[in-house]
RNA sequence: GGUCCGGUGGUGAAACUGGUAUACACGAGGGACUUAAAAUCCCUUGCCGCAAGGCGUGUGGGUUCGAUUCCCACCCGGACCACCA
């Protein structure tokens, strides 16, 4: 048929599903987009798409817009000479597949494979440039044995504990969860399950002990800047200072962290949480411990859903007990409140009501003395009387800096130099010193699940516990295991998986039941890419060195305080051990924005307004998809999905196909499609550069409708615009390519230069204003002069009218803009 | 409550560093082709007005020859954080 519709010289219709297989298979046989071995430091380019989650429900749109991204750049880069490494891998291990096994009784394992089989083969038909030979499955134990190598590396350098602590606990998915998997309403983020608080023995990741380099090395990253502010939040730095409080007639202390230890001379009361460990050591001295008790039950009892809420504060005094004020030197009586995190700084809190809002409050509430010790400097500079401010200090909250009074060696001083003076006095007395104080708190890494890389620990006959020796890595994950959650380790009902423990490392040895937190797995996969066949190491030095740090990483806003905290926090581990040069692995990195239903909604199950690509890709190409993606709006916006846009996309390419009916080999283009061109290939050029992709195919748009109006277009014409298209519809242009006569594939094409002098326009249009408004417009030779352009202008018969025959005050030309007159 | 981001046609959105606001696309209206429909092609499309012209980027001010862009105040929407001492 084909065959007939070329000798009755009729032009073939655009055939995306034939062309598309075609292309793709050719690809694949070819290894056309295999890691090129010889890449050097100088022309590696690194392209990372986010690591994506091979859930049941297959492949979203929003997957399709981060890998068409990231491939319109890789086959960009190629383009310029670079040598690409562009992978894809799958987060396999985690809840949802364990979940689902415990419906239905089908092994994780094979649930997952079976999603990553539909994954693959619905990226592929996207037709994005990545190698395929270096896919990786955090599931599989060759890539698990690297994680618990991690493990066991956190745990050589001391950065790896167990502890037991209040932790979250989901009830439905019987296990602990991290804060970052906490929604906001206290919920657990996969099953929506209120979270609890439970005593528990967990295994963490001192990743505070990095805090302030997470923090500090956020300069140097070329990220969004609210991401990087959002990162910055998470950590929470705060200076300020510890205090030690004696209290009276014991020889115990509390001690707290304060940001305004300029403020010590008006605390008046001292708060506990109620999980602080003296509560139960003072416990004889309490006079209403029953009363005590109760509370802390009450809280106990409360959720953090509760607990937020809850608007009222609450609290118990501790009677019987109180705590002496350094600096008055006045007994202060103590509470406990829930207002008071177990989990912040010491658990403790001195109490300053006139200068604290919360404080404020509860003081309010129990009718707690309230002493001011800081006036605002207008107020200090009016020269009211300390008498006077003393008088009237109950009646207002001041939470801001200002000037301090009724603190005897600190009065008149401003808050910055107060706090300095305060904090040299608490270190010469020995009652307290400087300190920084983070919000970051330890990653909880332990997981009473089965579907994750089991904990490489073992316990010996005494309970003391032994790293895996390096060399019996991976400890395997087995599979003769009951799905049935019970809040402990399904592990531990393995028999394959303690067989032969006690064989090997003794008598009463066990190993440890507990799997690691998947986004262990997800904070190092980039390094794998590298080398994924490595047996000796999770990647070789020369691999480390030549491809690393990442060169590009696209990923979701959602990872900000997890993903990309943990994946540097590994990255500065390595660094500290000396294996890697670098301490930071996404230099750059970029967000893709949500792609939201028809009707605005995001998409769900429960609005039933998904798109599935792959039915977009069998009734429109993948080429229209890729392209209908780019060009919905900007990269890293949210936007609503429009199938009527789909359309106009794949009409673009449909006309494109048939200006191939309109090729001559001996035509010569007019001046002003060669400018049109050469303007094209600059915009479509920087744009993909500044990943403004839906603009550089807008420009694409004008040049083919300005085209389209030629009778005849020239092969090198045609040529050159398939070149710059290429990167966004790759299997259309390799066909038109083709069929222009070209032997290699555009894999071998090197991109268009923009030639500066051919883009050049030879007229402009120059505004011509009046007092501020558009009064004419004038077509001029771009090389105009300032005084030429300034004489025109005065002399149209349109700006004349406006003038009314008065002499301009003033003239401005903006070279090549415009002309503006003031009269 | 705090922080950040945003508000431009009927819709998704353009607009370089302060310089002709609404590129490109969708939708809508009209026309051509067709027995008809689809597809395709052409024209129109911010608002008011017959026109000249006026008005227009959430609202009100300001700076400027000139403001979607900069400054101040406010209104609305969204995201994130949320008793962090």
């Amino acid at each position: 048929m084909a065959l007939e519709a070329d000798m009755l010289g009729m032009s073939k219709q655009y055939d995306p599903k034939k062309i598309e297989a075609k292309w793709q298979k050719k690809w694949e046989k070819e290894k056309t987009f295999q890691t090129p071995s010889d890449a050097t430091r100088a022309d590696k380019y690194y392209i990372l798409p986010q690591l994506p989650y091979p859930s049941g429900s297959g492949l979203h749109v929003g997957h399709a817009e981060v890998y068409t991204a990231c491939d319109i750049y890789a086959r960009y880069q190629r383009m310029l000479g670079k040598k690409v490494l562009q992978v894809i891998g799958w987060d396999a291990f985690g809840l949802p597949a364990e979940n689902y096994a415990i419906k239905t009784n089908v092994h994780p394992r094979k649930s997952t494979d079976q999603a990553i089989d539909m994954f693959r083969r619905q990226i592929k038909s996207l037709g994005v440039s990545v190698d395929w030979e270096r896919e990786v499955g955090s599931h599989n134990p060759d890539y698990y044995k690297w994680t618990q190598w991690f493990f066991l590396l956190f745990y050589k350098r001391g950065l790896a504990y167990r502890k037991k602590q209040s932790v979250n606990w989901c009830d439905s998915c019987k296990t602990v969860l991290a804060n970052e998997q906490v929604t906001n309403d206290g919920k657990c983020e996969r099953c929506d399950t209120v979270v609890e608080q439970r005593e528990m023995e967990q295994w963490y990741l001192k990743i505070t002990e990095y805090a302030d380099r997470l923090l500090n090395d956020l300069d140097k990253l070329d990220w969004p800047e609210e991401t990087k502010k959002r990162q910055k939040d998470w950590i929470g730095r705060s200076e300020g200072a510890e205090v030690e409080f004696q209290i009276k007639d014991s020889d115990k202390r509390i001690q707290v962290f304060t940001t305004r230890p300029d403020t010590l001379f008006g605390a008046t009361f001292m708060v506990l949480a109620p999980e602080h460990y003296l509560v139960e050591e003072l416990k004889n001295q309490i006079t209403n411990y029953d009363e005590v008790e109760k509370y802390i039950n009450d809280t106990k009892l409360k959720t953090d859903l509760d607990r937020q809420t809850q608007k009222e504060k609450s609290g118990v005094e501790l009677k019987g007990i109180k705590a002496i004020n350094p600096a008055t030197q006045k007994a202060m009586p103590i509470f406990i409140a829930d207002y008071v995190l177990a989990t912040y700084g010491f658990g403790a809190i001195m109490a300053v009501p006139a200068h604290d809002e919360r404080d404020w409050e509860f003081a309010k509430k129990y009718g707690l003395e309230i002493v001011s010790v800081v006036i605002s400097a207008p107020m200090f500079q009016s020269g009211l009387t300390s008498a006077g401010i003393q008088e009237g200090a109950e009646s207002e909250l001041f939470a801001d800096d200002g000037i301090a009074i009724n603190s005897d060696f600190l009065n008149g001083l401003a808050t910055a130099e107060a706090t300095k003076k305060m904090i040299n006095w608490l270190e010469e007395n020995k009652l307290g010193k400087r300190k920084i104080q983070y919000k970051l708190r330890d990653w909880s890494v332990s997981r009473q699940r089965f579907w994750g890389a089991p904990i490489p620990v073992l316990y010996d006959d005494k309970g003391e516990l032994h790293p895996v020796p390096e060399e019996d890595l991976p400890v395997i994950l087995p599979d003769d295991v009951d799905f049935k959650p019970t809040g402990e380790s399904p592990l531990n009902y393995s028999k394959s998986f303690n067989a032969g423990v006690e064989k090997k490392y003794g008598r009463g040895w066990r190993r440890e039941p507990d799997t690691l937190d998947t986004f262990m797995c997800s904070s190092w996969y980039y390094y794998r890419y590298l080398d994924p066949k490595n047996d000796g190491a999770f990647a070789s030095p020369e691999a480390l060195k030549k491809w690393m740090p990442v060169d590009f990483y696209l990923g979701g806003p959602e990872h900000v305080n997890g993903h990309l905290l943990y994946s540097r926090f590994f990255t500065k581990v390595l660094f500290d051990e000396g294996l890697i040069n670098f301490d930071e692995p996404f230099p750059l990195h970029r967000h893709q924005g949500l792609i939201l239903g028809e009707d605005n909604r995001k998409m769900s199950k429960r609005w039933g307004n998904s798109i599935n690509p792959t039915d977009v890709i069998e009734e429109f190409g993948a080429d229209t998809l890729r392209c209908y993606e780019m060009f919905m709006g900007p990269l890293e916006a949210d936007k609503p999905w429009d199938t009527n846009g789909v359309k106009g996309v794949r009409r673009f390419l449909e006309r494109i196909w048939n200006l191939q009916e309109k090729i001559d080999i001996d035509v010569v283009m007019p001046e002003k499609l060669t400018r049109t061109m050469h303007q094209t290939i600059k915009k479509v050029t920087d744009d993909i550069a500044k990943l403004r992709f839906n603009t550089a195919i807008a420009k694409m748009m004008e040049l083919i409708n300005e085209v389209s109006k030629e009778e005849k277009i020239s092969a090198e014409y045609f040529g050159l615009f398939v070149l710059i298209l290429s990167p966004f519809a790759p299997h259309m242009c390799e066909e038109l390519w083709q069929s222009l006569d070209h032997k290699d594939g555009l894999a071998e094409a090197k991109w268009p230069a923009c030639d500066m002098s051919l883009a050049k326009e030879t007229e402009i249009t120059l505004a011509v204003q009046v007092n501020g408004k558009l009064r004419d417009t004038l077509t001029v030779p771009a090389d105009i002069s300032d005084d030429e352009a300034k004489k025109l202008s005065l002399s149209s018969v349109n700006v004349q009218k406006w003038l009314e025959g008065k002499e301009p005050k003033k003239v401005i030309y903006v070279k090549g803009k415009l002309v503006s007159i003031v009269v």
